[in-house]
DNA sequence: ATTTGCAATGTTAGCGCTAACATAATGTTA
DNA sequence: TAACATTATGTTAGCGCTAACATTGCAAAT
């Protein structure tokens, strides 16, 4: 006889026989209480509890080919931005029947490639994916996917199926008018890890200050490094070593701002007189600091709310109205930019 | 004919019909293909990429009644804190067989129980979870779960399996210890979200202000909001105003810390010499102010590194030769509490 | 009383994979 | 060359659950 073992937890049989039922209305009572009389439902219930029953999630999904897992990709951990949406995603996702599969891409395509592959391994409800810079294959793969895939946290025309998120050109473009407007001359653009959203604040900074006559390329400086306050407080000292006229700087995000705002008071020099800040996302500690940040405020959590809404939406057999959904974004003027003309 | 449909994926059997092989050579040659001859195995390589084929992982895990997956459980993630951690967690995780699998706690208990009862559904190969404040239901579910569990971030002496962190109460004691040393008087604290780890660092700072002399419950202040730069900035004013002979503070975090500081700045209060800051952790942020932040170093990202090693090294039937590791901290002082006493 | 309809429960097979045993093909030793 | 390992592959059953169909019981409708 030639008998395997199992995993040695009470499975939903044991449930049955405890009950006296059939293993299918101990499926029911747990899955869909109401189809099932309130008679047996104390008594598999009863039982349940005094098995410590869990159900083998595994044998659910292969048995049923629905898993409930929604499958999210993001190229950090560390960084706010996406740890917003995240929160809004496990917020909104962890009530109902799924569960959030997270994989860190690291900003390495061929990580994010791999984590999709797995992910699809699982049969995913759905896939939320940061970004729309995915390479052909990735693409192509979330496509056959057969779920609903959301791209969230930037905006395109070529959505693998919808996206949610805002324009960061745009947004990099009203950083660039909003100094321009406050009258500063020689601009600078200050961006660590510049991810292909970064580029797209960049080329939009570029579109506004050509605009208004304040383009000079050599006030841009950029790195690979990863970012942070002490980057920022760095790379604008670099700057303004390079450059002594420098009177302003657009900071790809807000920890490289607050940490040029740092790099200005140890240098002496005074912010917004000397030196106007922008930043990038408007984090919580802009408004806090001292002169306050000015930024370009996004809500990220409103991204994950509503990437997941369209997900439960189109789950649900519903036609979104829109595929592609803009929720923008807001300078938030501070102090770091109010000076005095 | 009573078919089900299925997934519609390729499955194992399409990828063998393909080459030409059974099943279980498929299924060989893709776990282990050592096992199965040069020859059918680039066969069967040819199918599967020919396909497309994706392994179904939950077939698969129910099974061999092995996931590979390794539950994860942290109360927040928006925290940097915990964000290192689980960085270093997938870091050294996704290389392997293995999945992570996160799940957020928001810190409240319930929401951790239903949590860990999901996840030993998926039959983890693993569990961790951070701090060792388990309910009694929590604990009980973990220690009969059948595999590894590691408690993070704190330690203490009566561990579900291991544990990796450091003293909570003794980082607090140092921070305290630290102040009076530095000669300041009227000692505060500040606390956020007082979680209870913030508790025990609370409980170690009391400890060394009273061996110093210069325990005074007035001045400890705390709030169930959760912290950030504003909340700092805030409460470190309204402790101001009740106690204006206030010169110094022990923030329970780093965004407190730093809040305090912009807080001060406002005020027109000099740090450090007329009010002495320490936060704890240290993140990146804290030696780039200006005044840079003295704070209490802890190694998060070795927590998770840490952590991940010992899981494996039981996982591979290794007896550690410690359950409990103690990881430390480290004083890291700076301008914001290095007056001229 | 018979039919109809519906709600509650059961029976059976199969989701896609791998453990456990079986067998065939090859090499190794006395 | 027979006996024995060893390696490569195959056969079968079963992991724990649920879809699909089947049956039962009972109330409402005829």
């Amino acid at each position: 006889m030639r008998k395997r073992k199992g995993a040695g937890r009470p499975t939903i049989a044991d449930v049955a026989d405890k009950a006296g039922v059939s293993t299918i209305t101990v499926s029911r009572a747990l899955r869909d209480p109401s189809k099932v009389s309130d008679h047996l439902r104390r008594k598999i219930n009863n039982a349940v509890r005094k098995l410590n029953y869990v159900p083998h999630s595994h044998a659910s999904a292969l048995a049923s080919t629905r898993s409930n897992i929604v499958g999210v990709i993001v190229p950090s951990l560390t960084n706010n931005v996406f740890a917003d949406t995240l929160r809004a995603i496990y917020d909104d996702l962890e009530q109902g029947p799924f569960q959030v599969q997270l994989g860190n891409s690291r900003y390495v395509a061929a990580d994010e490639e791999r984590l999709i592959r797995t992910f699809l391994g699982q049969g995913p409800s759905a896939m939320i994916v940061a970004g729309n810079d995915q390479t052909d294959t990735a693409r192509e793969l979330l496509q056959n996917a057969g779920c609903p895939v959301v791209q969230v946290m930037d905006i395109g025309d070529d959505p693998i199926d919808m996206m949610v998120g805002f324009s960061h050109f745009e947004g990099g473009r009203a950083a660039g008018r909003h100094l321009v407007q406050k009258g500063y001359k020689r601009i600078g653009f200050l961006g660590a890890r510049m991810d292909p959203r970064s580029h797209r604040r960049l080329e939009g900074f570029k579109d506004a200050l050509q605009s208004g006559g304040r383009y000079d390329p050599d006030l841009i400086m950029t790195t690979t490094i990863s970012s942070s306050v002490s980057l920022g407080a760095e790379l604008i000292g670099q700057l303004m070593a390079r450059r002594s006229d420098l009177d302003a700087v657009f900071c790809n995000n807000d920890d490289m701002a607050l940490g040029a705002l740092f790099g200005c008071q140890k240098a002496g020099i005074s912010v917004p007189d000397q030196m106007g800040i922008i930043g990038f996302n408007d984090l919580e500690m802009m408004a806090a600091s001292h002169p306050s940040l000015t930024s370009i405020r996004t809500d990220r959590y409103a991204i994950g709310k509503r990437a997941v809404e369209m997900i439960k939406a189109e789950l649900d057999g519903e036609t979104p109205e829109q595929k592609i959904v803009d929720l923008g974004f807001e300078l938030q003027q501070r102090e770091s930019t109010s000076r005095a003309k």
